[in-house]
DNA sequence: TTATATAATGCAACTCTATTGCGTTTACAA
DNA sequence: TTGTAAACGCAATAGAGTTGCATTATATAA
């Protein structure tokens, strides 16, 4: 995404234009991976904690970014690019690869008709943990 | 689980049989869903949280409980009774329940056929969001 | 262009959850 | 019965995220 393409993402979703978060979406959109908010700290050294945290909330509120979690207490960003992808996490070298196996298996329509009380899934968590070929050597 | 049950639980997995560990098996025995250690804590009030802590950590490890994540940065445990399933958690209420699709699925199969950089996976998690029957009305 | 409303920001303090260190107690094997 | 390692509890600490409030700056309207 160029500046012009974040400015109107901004815009569009009812947000000011600031330099602060049009770089947290930079970030986002040239990381090939979910970026915790401490990489994104460090990334970005000249924006505070809260800021960045109440730029993210805002963000997955309006769909912009989806929040991930991978188990370890800390929230993760992506930019919300439509598919519905997850990801295996290396439990050594935390290497991240996307997995796309979820849309061919309709997962929430599953577990709405095998549930009694729920009809309507909104979201669901689907990730993977293992060892990678480098790590397992 | 009665408490001999339990006892040998504990003593086939190499760990000392105490009153506080019993206790705290017994509650997640009896209990339909996971507990977080909060619960755990005013559920068992007579043990310290480092001590509850240390216990549940043991536990996972020996595979005697499963840590489960709803996303909000506690943790809960469960028994682990063998099966493979995953649960629907309701995001007004938090009401709680069992899905069992996970096993019919083969997820963790068919995340490594799409996976250029691992060959096993160790452990997944797969939680599903939505809004009860209940809080839907 | 300038004025203004309010969204965005930053600092400090705080909350919540979990962990570490260490001295004491207890289970259990010898 | 006793010695020792496991289990335990308290205090302190760490890590991640949140809240309150005063300040700054963007967007809109005059």
């Amino acid at each position: 995404m160029n500046n012009n393409q974040i400015t109107s993402l901004l815009k569009t979703h009812g947000l000011r234009v600031t330099n602060k978060r049009v770089s947290i979406l930079v970030a986002l959109d040239q990381s090939k991976r979910p970026l915790s908010v401490m990489q994104l700290l460090e990334a970005l050294p000249a924006i505070d904690r809260v800021t960045l945290y109440r730029a993210l909330d805002a963000f997955t509120d309006l769909g912009i970014t989806r929040q991930i979690d991978f188990g370890d207490r800390a929230k993760y960003f992506e930019l919300d690019r439509g598919d519905d992808h997850h990801h295996i996490t290396c439990l050594e070298c935390h290497a991240i690869e996307d997995v796309d196996i979820c849309s061919s298996y309709k997962l929430a329509d599953a577990a709405v008709a095998s549930s009694k009380t729920f009809k309507k899934i909104l979201q669901h968590t689907l990730e993977f943990q293992g060892i990678c070929r480098k790590c397992s050597v």
